[in-house]
Order: structure tokens, then sequence, then C-alpha cells
DNA sequence: ATAAAATCCGACCGGTCGGTTTTTTATTAT
DNA sequence: ATAATAAAAAACCGACCGGTCGGATTTTAT
């Protein structure tokens, strides 16, 4: 029994990873239940054993996805010290020598062009963002307390933070003859020390 | 002869115009030559007369879409004197109201995720991001010459600038329960004095 | 050892889509 | 008016996809 759960843990793992792979590679339009059990190595029918749709599977991954960038991000954070270098701390998803990088942004996406389409993307979406938010909020008001900020209002500093970042990978990974990881880290930096001392912390 | 002429530039509209709107309400990967036909008033075959496949008339949507996006950025910065005020002058992007906007965002979703499995969208974007921060770079020298600005570095200001809007607006779009225009509008106009300002520019 | 349950395979079906070809309708030129 | 040409519609085709299902195989329980 207990090896049973063993193998289904194991079997969806496989597939999820396969799932992940493909999508990231072909684009979510192109990839098939097929092409996912075959990079998996097993049959088509082996899988829908294990999801009983594509949509399901792809729910799965998506999951799967922001669950690993968000405990990588976490992690880096918690290796820093002071709230500054905490804020800066995203540095490592400007490097395309990291897989979870060089895969993730396609995913990420394709993500969202969907999320446009489908409600249920769209909370996932906004409660990855919100954990992320948390994250960077507590740095701030560690900062605040540390007398190093002065922000007012760190929730709406924290979500800003959060979406430059975001808006700066994506020029960096569609665009990257123009746009370099330096630039890419400079514009990151400036920006949030724009954020952090701009007219909304005024008092 | 020239009649002829004139109904096919009117019917190719048409069809991109369709096309268009059928994009962003579905998404490119649930829409079919069929579909489009439809919301352009003619059939299947019409539409085939025009565009010799479904990938040549989705590129000439996104040709079309970044043309009017473009076009209303620049009309509207010109509208603007001072530098600065230039700079902030793309806040009708975060106007729910506008259709070129509220229909805009998932096409540019679904452009982007396409783009990273297909070499022609890259480049295309680049086009567009180019000329975005031509806009941009022009309105930050004019702003050094008047004393206004410092910035040694007005490109890659400029690249900045374009880069962090476009963050804020994946989040005001997708999630917009948690991130206001009001949010948006701020946090762009924090982070561009922090740019315009920040290290980058520092003597 | 044997029954029962879980796992996996691959053929198949209904349906859809993009693209092509054929037919019909409209327009133009002589 | 009629032939010729262009435009649009309709019919069709081949390929593909997601999901189902019967059965083979492996694992677990008795």
């Amino acid at each position: 029994m207990s090896l049973n759960v063993e193998r289904e843990v194991i079997r969806r793992g496989q597939i999820v990873e396969a799932a992940l792979r493909e999508i990231s590679a072909k684009g979510m339009c192109r990839i098939t239940v097929e092409s996912i059990a075959k990079e998996a190595g097993l049959s088509k029918g082996g899988v829908t054993y294990y999801f009983k749709s594509k949509d399901d599977l792809c729910e799965a991954v998506f999951n799967e996805f922001f669950d690993i960038i968000f405990q990588r991000s976490k992690n880096n954070m918690d290796l820093c010290s002071d709230p500054l270098s905490k804020l800066l701390s995203f540095g490592w998803l400007y490097n395309w020598e990291d897989p979870d990088v060089s895969n993730g942004y396609p995913l990420l996406f394709d993500f969202m062009a969907e999320a446009c389409h489908k409600e249920s993307y769209r909370t996932l979406f906004h409660e990855w963002v919100n954990n992320w938010v948390e994250l960077l909020k507590n740095a701030i008001v560690e900062g605040n307390n540390a007398g190093i900020f002065n922000c007012s209002d760190s929730d709406a500093t924290a979500k800003a933070i959060s979406a430059v970042y975001h808006g700066l990978a994506v020029r960096w990974y569609i665009d990257r003859e123009s746009h370099s990881t330096q630039w890419a880290i400079t514009s990151f930096t400036d920006a949030i020390n724009g954020l952090l001392t701009g007219s909304r912390n005024k008092i």
C-alpha cells in the first residue's frame, strides 16, 4: 500500500516535470498529452491515469512552478541580513545559467496569457504575487524599524517592487540583445530606491 | 482597378480588426479562421482569400496593434510640453474605459508567450520597444538640456522606464483587485524619479 | 499460490482545425 | 449583352487531438 502511494507520488512528479519542460520548450497550445507522455517515458494512457485531463495536469504544473520559484526566492532572501539587500536579493532571477530561470519565463508568459481568460489562473496569480509581496513587506517593515527606510505604505511599495522586477525581467528575457543583465540589476536597484523614498512614503 | 484596391484595403482592415477582437477575447490558441471570418462578417474562404494563412493574419494583427498603441503614445506625449510630464504621459494606458487598453493587454500577453518560441515575434517586439525607447530618450535629452534632468545614460534609463511601466501594467491588469489605478500611477511616478536620479546617472 | 487491485498500454472515436478546391455570385470590360 | 475576371461561399480533405476503454501486466493482499 505505502509502496503504491510512493509510486503515485513519483509518477505524478515525473509527469509534471515532463510537462513543465514541454510547455517551456514548445508553449502550451503546441503540446499534446501524448508528447508529454513520451517526454515522461510512458504512454498516453499512463498519463491520463494520473491526471484526468490536460487542463488538470497544466494546473498542477503551474502550481509546482510557482512553488519552486517562491521557495527559492524565500531561501535566497533569508541568506541576507540587512533589509536593503533582502529587497535586492532577487538577482538570481536574471541568471541564464539557472534552468529554473531560463525555463521559467516561457512558462510564466504562457500562464499570464491564459490568466486573461481563466478566473482560476488569475486567483492563483494573485496568491503567488501576494506571497511574494508579504516577503518584501517584511523586509520593508524590518528596515523601517531599523531606521534605514521610512515607508509609510509598505504594502503598496512592496507590490511596486515586485511589479518592477517583473517588468524588467520581461525585457531582459525577450529582448536580450538590448537589455543586459547589468542593465536589469542597475535599473532594479535605482527603481527600488525611488520607490522606497518616493512620494507615496513622504510624510 | 483602383476600386478593387480600395475594397481590398477595406476588407483586410475588417478582417484584421475582427481577428484582433477575437484574439483579445478568447486567446490565440482558442480562435479559428472560421470564428474570425464570422466575426468579420464573411466566410472562411473570404478570409483565406486575403490572408494565405492564419499565422499570416496573426502577424498582421500584431503589427496593427503595436502601431496603434505606439501612435497613440506618441500623440499623447506630444501634447505635453515639459519633459517630465512627457515621461509621465502614459497614464492613458491605465484606463479601463479605453478599448485599446482593455483589449490590448490580452493581446500583448499572447504575443509575448508566442515570442518565446518565434524569432520573428521577438524582433517585432524589439522594434516596438525601440520606438518607444526613442520617444522616451528624446524627452530625457530634452530635460537634460533644460537642466531639469541629469541623465548620463539616457538610453538605459529610457529602457528602464519603459520596462517599469510594463511591469506595473501586468499587475494592474491581471490582479486588479489588489492593484488600483492610483497605485500604478504613484508607483510609476516614484520609480521613474528613482531611475532619473539613480546610480546609473550619478557622475 | 491465487485472487484482487492497481498500473499501464495503445487502439480507437468523435470532433475540430487549417488549408485547398470547387462552386456560386458579383463586378468589370468589351 | 456577354464574356471574362474577381470575390466570396461552400464543400471537402487530411491531420491531429483529447478523452475513453478493454485488456495486458504488475503489484499487493489473502
